[in-house]
DNA sequence: GCAAAAGTGTTCTCGGTACACCCATGC
DNA sequence: GCATGGGTGTACCGAGAACACTTTTGC
């Protein structure tokens, strides 16, 4: 065996911690693994690139193949690369994370998982599979330190959303102890000028019914552009 | 070969992204490749994995080879593994940067090297072998990102500097087009109250020698728990 | 004494924060 | 009519930005 072929034994996989807002907490989505190694513990859901797979598009069918889901927020964070991290081999795993919008999620767990369900993210069980939590922590992180500076909130939330669902969103995802303060939250992100107001509102609910809101993208990017910097 | 062999047929690489700062511009260390594939070309220095080497002891091992130096800052920035990277098989890398104080540099080039030295880290030439201009994009970006929020510049500094030198670096790192106001710069950072000025003062300058300060390392760490909150 | 960089304060503006009451709807 | 969350404005304070001259040294 020539010294180059030694090193072409190893594998990579992708692992992806799965983001979801249900109006109250923020999600991870988990699933209970159907096959040896650690066969029925709780894993972020994940698999091995193949030989002919960019990363990215490995990430991205796992998602697709776990929710259904495409074209959605999904962004790598980083390697995970201990040598005795994989039981049967050398195999490093890139980590991803990805914001959905809960409501369109239908459960179709993919051949590698027994069943999927949604856990508080800021309350995870602490033996997940393989350095899972160290993985799933990191992203928790990066979730949290991004979501202050960049606009990618409204990921998680259905396309026209209120006002106060947006401060619950950033209440949960930045966990504010006190909370944030409603009129000062409104005048800043309204300063912004990236939320667009629909014509509709709230309906069917037992109190006065909120407006609602978009976001504007391309306003934001505009905005972006010359100077401005989403901030929370 | 059974179906999960067909997965064990990979390599991963790391690639460092190497900065110091000679007193004037932020810079990158480049090798020229002393063998095939891109033999010739400049590329960032990168080796790769042992098979029972961890990540991050890959690239210090790769930093340490090529520099001599071992304790330096280092971070793992992202993977990047596009199928095509690399024309001898599927070879994903890890890409980390690292700042070093460019004085303690000696000129050690590594058996992978014909010969390595500094270049414009904001002017590269834009035919580095295989993606790495895409990673030294990255890594740039990165830098600065983080440069302004956490204390590393003083990384790049040597352990005494006056506060010409380090105001010098960031309008170098941050590349402020008209540079920084002096007057605020000082109030701002000695307000942060982590930088102890040295009994010595500069010396053989032809002008008012300045004082010398050191970055007291524990005490940013005890006021960032705190909540203090380096930011330029 | 002159060149070269060090060192030093004040004013103004703007954004952040704290804070309490009336409004529209469903039942 | 009452319970529930929606919606709104003002006053204070502190941080950031703009701005120019005197001081110390080497030659």
């Amino acid at each position: 065996m020539s010294e180059v072929e030694s090193f072409f034994k190893s594998a990579f996989s992708v692992d992806n911690v799965i983001f979801g807002f249900d109006g109250r907490s923020l999600k991870v989505l988990l699933i209970q693994r159907g096959a040896a190694p650690f066969r029925g513990k709780w894993a972020l859901p994940g698999d091995l690139v193949y030989p002919n797979e960019d990363l990215d598009a490995a990430a991205e069918r796992v998602l697709q193949q776990l929710t259904g889901l495409s074209n959605v927020y999904l962004e790598q964070v980083k390697a995970f690369g201990a040598v005795d991290r994989h039981p049967i081999g050398r195999v490093i795993t890139i980590a991803y994370y990805s914001l959905i919008k809960i409501s369109n999620y239908a459960v179709t767990p993919a051949s590698f998982a027994q069943s999927a369900q949604w856990h508080e993210a800021n309350n995870v069980i602490t033996d997940l599979a393989f350095d899972h939590n160290d993985i799933l922590d990191t992203c928790l992180q990066q979730l949290k330190t991004k979501a202050r500076r960049e606009p990618i909130g409204f990921e998680l939330l259905p396309p026209k959303f209120t006002l106060t669902e947006l401060q619950q969103l950033y209440e949960a995802i930045l966990d504010q102890p006190k909370g944030l303060d409603k009129r000062n939250f409104r005048k800043k992100i309204l300063a912004m000028n990236i939320l667009v107001e629909c014509s509709e509102q709230q309906a069917g609910v037992a109190h006065r019914p909120a407006k609602l809101y978009q976001f504007d993208k391309e306003k934001y990017e505009a905005l972006a552009a010359k100077g401005l910097s989403f901030d929370l």
